[in-house]
RNA sequence: GAGAGAGUAGCACAAUGGCAGUGCACUAGACUGUGGAUCUAGCUGUUGCGGGUUCGACUCCCGUCUCUCUCCCCA
């Protein structure tokens, strides 16, 4: 009887190949953050649930993964009358990298008056997962608490941006939208307020299901056929339109709404800002970007690919988030790039290149030396700065070769009973079959000019 | 959460009610201080799990678990 040794649905285990990629991504992503200003942080993996409920609307609320109580308290909690899922538990896996730091935020009385910082960190989801998609994955945010000022927005785009420009991304764009303007639209279509949300997860799509799609998507969540023809023009762009020219139209449309004024300013303002950043050419207004997450307040973003359906991430101004675990309001905006879809384009389009992991040499031995030998003239070599590996074993020299082609090592050290006597090693370079004995010394640095070499 | 399909050796797949196999991988050997090619030999299974039908089940039926795809939602 053996157990199913696969990891559960969603989640992997990353083989030392994949982590090598995994780590040559990430350091990329950090290296950038930080030329931006952005600081480190860490958070729990899980939560109280209080902290998560209620931030990111009934669908998050969902698909979080809740904790159940441990030991007698579970047991306490099963013998309540009427006990529900809710009664259950009282921790979470946290969901986003951005609740937590409000918290955070929210707990910490001396954090820099803006506090910009980076957090790549694993996060779970509760969800079914199709291609791409885990329940237990990356995400890599950037936000800036603490100032209402477009730079800040400006300036998260632009770190994005930076990362795909660094990775030789250079087909994306950066949708463009503001919740207030979208709020506008769906009044100005003459849909009631109740079906703001439905209506905007529906237009979400347009890009994705095309116009009769989305008709179908309006009839099939019960909104009025003539609403949504309205709304379909609204939000439709025209092509060939400059991004301030889409910012005329919408404006145009919208001058009946006294509130579309503030946000249409806003995206005015911060095209004219990000002109000077990183994220000037990227940015494209989009009027059918909606995002899921229920915090948002103002500006919001999304990075796509020519290459991939979907976004490879996204973020926006959520200025009512951190109010939520502290009584004075804190403006903030942040961005968040999906590192496992990054790094499914990434492979897609052969863009890693050769990232090594192992060892550089494998140190061999036949069997008249003693392993103390092999240990001592292996340290030899590590304190010069290479990375040995030795072969524990003493089989035929060639069965020790073939194991170091299997794990790629490119160079064996040979040690023999000659060699031992005379102080030298034998190197060899197993991609070409050049072979030297030398004193150990120099077979150090020969090793290196190699390595560096290759 | 809804629908469809699939589970056989480490991996990829055969075996359509009658002895559970092939390839790759793995191990050993083909001048005992030199690998990759080739050849030879060998190892590998409670056919996901439980029950049923049958003289006989990988195969048919029921249940269950897991995985994949499509919805839903999302990065």
């Amino acid at each position: 009887m053996s157990i199913n040794t696969s990891p559960p649905s969603g989640t992997r285990d990353f083989l030392p190949d994949d982590l090598a990629r995994r780590r040559h991504l990430e350091g990329v992503i950090r290296r950038v953050y930080e030329s931006f200003g952005f600081v480190p942080l860490e958070t729990p993996a899980f939560e109280n649930l209080s902290t998560l409920l209620g931030k990111y609307g009934d669908e998050g609320d969902q698909l979080l993964f809740r904790l159940l109580h441990r030991r007698d308290k579970l047991a306490r909690a099963l013998q309540e009358p009427g006990v529900g899922e809710k009664d259950l538990a009282d921790l979470g896996l946290r969901y986003d990298l951005t609740v937590p730091l409000a918290r955070v935020y929210a707990n910490t009385k001396d954090l820099p008056r803006f506090f910009k910082r980076y957090q790549l960190q694993p996060v779970w989801r509760a969800d079914r997962p199709g291609k791409g998609r885990y329940r237990e994955f990356l995400q890599c945010d950037i936000d800036i608490t603490g100032t209402t000022s477009l730079v800040a927005e400006a300036e998260v785009c632009g770190a994005v941006v930076r990362v795909f420009e660094e990775l030789g991304l250079r087909d994306v764009t950066v949708s463009l939208n503001h919740r207030q303007l979208l709020k506008c639209l769906i009044q100005a279509a003459g849909l009631p307020a109740e079906q703001e949300g439905t209506a905007l997860v529906a237009i979400d799509k347009l890009d994705k299901i095309g116009e009769d799609g989305l008709r179908k998507e309006f009839a099939a969540r019960g909104i009025d056929p003539a609403a949504g023809e309205k709304l379909l023009h609204l939000i439709k762009r025209p092509e060939g339109l400059t991004e301030t020219a889409e910012l005329d139209r919408l404006a145009g449309l919208l001058a009946a709404i006294p509130a579309a004024t503030t946000p249409l300013a806003e995206l005015r303002d911060l095209l004219a800002i990000a002109a000077g950043s990183a994220a000037g050419p990227y940015l494209r207004i989009d009027a059918t970007l909606a995002r899921g997450l229920g915090y948002y307040t103002g500006p919001i973003f999304e990075v796509r690919s020519a290459a991939l359906s979907g976004s490879l991430g996204g973020g926006g101004r959520y200025d009512g988030l951190i109010g939520m675990f502290k009584g004075a309001q804190v403006p903030a905006v942040g961005f968040s790039i999906g590192f496992e879809r990054l790094l499914l384009v990434m492979e897609e389009r052969g863009l890693f290149g050769k990232v090594a992991v192992g060892p550089d040499v494998l140190l061999c031995r036949f069997p008249d030396v003693q392993p103390a030998d092999a240990l001592r003239a292996a340290e030899a070599l590590r304190r010069a700065g290479l990375k040995v590996e030795v072969f524990p074993e003493t089989p035929k020299i060639g069965k020790q070769f073939a194991y170091a082609e299997s794990i790629k090592v490119r160079f064996a050290a040979i040690l023999g009973a000659t060699e031992a006597q005379e102080g030298k090693l034998s190197i060899k370079h197993l991609g070409t079959g050049e072979q030297l004995t030398l004193p150990a010394a120099e077979a150090a640095i020969r090793l290196k000019e190699w390595s560096q070499a290759a």
